[in-house]
DNA sequence: TTGTAGGCGTTATCAA
DNA sequence: TTGATAACGCCTACAA
């Protein structure tokens, strides 16, 4: 029995004796049909082992059930977070993930939304607010559903972190324990405005202490370990050390802190160390380190789920804003030594 | 000036007065047409702003220039850094990456491929060899190119390395540093064929010394740093406890390290500890964690291009097999103390 | 080198 | 509740 190379939608059609538009409302809208041609037709679709062809479902129908998400790298414990935290709510919901990375590179970014775009995603995720002219010229005339995530802008939708507040959770700690002289490892600032923000979050809260951050205390870096490392490097080795080291990430912050202790320094008695993101590792360091919680995993269902709102018609341009928080653990703690002492340590037992 | 919401081959091949068989070949095989033709239809197609509708092209020419790409999960340094590797090698070849992961569910697996199957991807890189058989029939009966990773089977193209030697040369390096008692944390291993190779590995290596792992010194856990730590917990918790631990992957390796030093047990002195993978964090841990190299990019790369490969027709069912490596750094020490006395270390002043 | 025309396998709009 | 039939937008022999 040589059957044709692949059941189509007619073949079932022919062999349960119904029309095509039957058959296809049987796969679709089963509640449309009668029990008895419902029966009939799945049991032709199951003998001929008929499945649906996705590709031509999705050029009558305008729409592919993928949604797509494009994120700086996929090699990174965040993006990666949030890349399986959306995955999981859209298979929930019938949808599949195209996922695309740019690396930092305006240009990539740009070529792969034309890309998903005329791919024909019905929905597609992206990072930040900053990014080419022409991308958002793009999106704009597309009219897919687009979600910003991290920070947003007024034309998108968007899943947001309050950036900023996360910088200035994390100085106004260190200066709440005493510290004055204070630095900070961040990602290279152009095209990453959640870095940007955190830097300008940090500096706002210095400022209103009295205090600053030049730009001599502020080591861009890759989004590496080893950014981390020769960041946290660059500033020890300044000729008035800070005493506290803010990283823009929990990655660099674990850096900072690996790089210390490689030194000897010790941690948080020669120098304070305060991340952002909380990431898995950062609860395990040793110390365990201090950090401003993100809800990653957070913004990646929301996320989905907003595009999801947006494809179905529920909702359109949507805005929310997640919550983030202080997580003290043990790497920064109050200032001490011969610093301490012109800030009134004397005036304590 | 109200263009149509979308322009379409024909609208270009209209306004360049050629047939829409012209403009195809201009997108597709530019060197089949005159100098001339092809600038006019460029010159319409840029000025129309026509890009071409990827789904109709799907269902005309069958293929849609996606490979999937089913992973156990996105949240891992490993995956992830598997699939940024794969999807920069694609997308220098026009195709994009359609990801999936089934958290160690064999039916979520056999589900995502069906899935992905039907959304008509022009290949598919899955993890292992071991999975469901219906899941083996479905990718047979497909005709899509495969490719298998890590390990493989005779059935499909795949790019492996030796997990086995794996665990044998970790477990080998303790052997040699004079540790009699060696346990290991590995993950799940029912529907983990990487972990289940390794494991065997170590005991093979075990067995040529006159040694053992008993199942009593090997511990379980979810491949997260808790699991880590709770294996290397329980391990300690043994009333003779092991002088070495063998990570099933680096992760578990750094959970053993800091649980360890939380406990006090200073490594390597206290405790040797050997990984499986060298993640980034490893070479930064305080002490650096001795692994066994695993060439990830290069699995991902490699499995791009065999992809590609088959797709192309240039090869079929090709296998490569990656070189792996034990990395010496500062987590494992020869066994001193009271037990290496039995052992011989009396012999020398 | 270029044009003609018949698919590709569904969905969706009307009718019946 | 079901059926006919025209899209959907492009590709690709085959013909010229």
């Amino acid at each position: 029995m040589m059957q044709r190379r692949k059941a189509r939608l007619v073949d079932v059609a022919k062999d349960a004796g119904v029309s095509p538009a039957t058959v296809s409302r049987a796969m679709a809208r089963p509640e449309l049909l009668s029990v008895e041609t419902l029966q009939r037709v799945h049991q032709s679709a199951r003998r001929l082992g008929y499945r649906p062809d996705g590709m031509a479902r999705a050029l009558a129908s305008g729409r592919t059930m993928t949604v797509g998400a494009i994120v700086p790298t996929l090699d990174s414990t965040i993006f990666a977070l949030v890349l399986q935290a959306m995955q999981s709510t859209l298979t929930r919901e019938g949808y599949q993930l195209l996922v695309a990375s740019h690396e930092m590179n305006p240009a990539a970014e740009t070529e792969a939304i034309r890309t998903l775009l005329a791919r024909g995603v019905d929905g597609l995720m992206l990072v930040g607010a900053d990014r080419a002219k022409e991308a958002a010229a793009l999106l704009r005339t597309s009219g897919v559903p687009v979600v910003l995530t991290w920070c947003g802008n007024a034309e998108f939708a968007a899943v947001t972190v309050d950036n900023e507040r996360a910088g200035e959770l994390a100085a106004q700690h260190l200066i709440d324990l005493g510290h004055r002289h204070i630095g900070m490892v961040v990602g290279h600032l152009p095209f990453n405005d959640r870095q940007s923000g955190r830097l300008a979050g940090a500096r706002r809260a210095l400022r209103r202490a009295g205090l600053e951050l030049p730009d001599g205390l502020v080591s861009q870096q890759g989004l590496t370990l080893a950014g981390g490392r020769s960041g946290c490097a660059a500033l020890l080795d300044l000729a008035t050390r800070p005493t506290a080291i803010i990283g823009g990430i929990d990655l660099f912050a674990i850096g900072c802190i690996q790089e210390a202790q490689s030194r000897g320094v010790i941690v948080p008695e020669g120098l304070s160390v305060v991340g952002v993101d909380n990431i898995d590792m950062s609860a395990h360091m040793i110390p365990p380190l201090t950090t401003v919680h993100i809800p990653t995993s957070q913004i990646g269902q929301t996320a989905a789920m907003t595009i999801i709102a947006q494809i179905t018609g529920e909702v359109t341009r949507q805005h929310v804003d997640l919550p983030i928080e202080l997580v003290v653990r043990r790497s920064a703690a109050a200032l001490t030594g011969p610093l301490q002492k012109h800030h009134g340590s004397s005036t304590r037992p």
